[in-house]
DNA sequence: GCGACAG
DNA sequence: ATCTTGTCGC
């Protein structure tokens, strides 16, 4: 998994990623929202395990999960080299393909227009919302400190996403559209499915790659 | 040059 | 992300 970002390699890394930014779509969403997915990854010493969970009216209606090798370090900006595979694998495996993902990550709130949500929705050519809990760029002002308050995130004078409050006085998620999807339609799916402060899909997701780890670790 | 920096 | 137990507080 070792490998050096210089020279040519990082140039023809950030060709794939413009390329990228310029098939990812912002739009209103109008399809149904009935089955929602969330997928994460958990890091061992050598593979990386991803899960997939699927839920629908707040039931887990299916979970799939994949080990592959690990193969780039993580450097900031290019979360998808080290995370995209798993997912993609992931997904792959599902029966129910949800109508909509969301991913532990950021969207289009991201240096280049780009973040791991955004490759993933491209690339799979479904609606996929980035919920991050830490910004990678931008600036907002805090929101409210009730559940369901919300303030925009704001890079180089654009809108790029959202600070959305999952849980009273509990420190927000960042949410931002990563294809196919609206800021709107990315919150209300971000809410709804919130009962601590990660989404449901996206924390058991989390919880279950940690789990699948521990098994090959240990 | 210094600090920031999804997971 | 991961290394790690208990502990303070709602």
């Amino acid at each position: 998994m070792e490998r050096d970002f210089s020279g040519k390699i990082s140039e023809r890394i950030r060709r794939a990623q413009e390329s990228i930014r310029k098939r990812v779509i912002i739009a209103p969403y109008t399809g149904k929202i009935e089955f929602i997915g969330g997928c994460d990854v958990a890091f061992g010493e050598k593979y990386a395990y991803g899960v997939c969970v699927v839920m629908k009216e707040g039931e887990v209606v299916e979970e799939v999960w994949v080990r592959t090798p690990i193969e780039f370090q993580y450097i900031p900006g290019f979360f998808f080299l080290r995370e995209a595979k798993p997912v993609l694998l992931a997904w792959r495996k599902l029966l129910v393909k949800p109508d909509v993902l969301i991913i532990d990550g950021h969207g289009i709130a991201h240096p280049e227009g780009a973040g791991l949500a955004s490759h993933t929705g491209v690339v799979l050519g479904v609606p996929v919302i980035g919920c991050a809990k830490n910004l990678l760029v931008g600036e907002y002002e805090p929101p409210g400190e009730e559940r369901g308050s919300w303030s925009s995130v704001f890079y180089k004078g654009k809108k790029v996403g959202e600070a959305v409050r999952t849980r009273d006085g509990v420190k927000p998620v960042f949410v931002s559209p990563g294809h196919r999807i609206d800021f709107e339609t990315s919150r209300r799916v971000v809410l709804k499915t919130s009962k601590y402060r990660i989404p449901e899909p996206l924390r058991l997701a989390d919880i279950e790659a940690g789990k699948k780890r521990k098994i090959f670790t240990s």
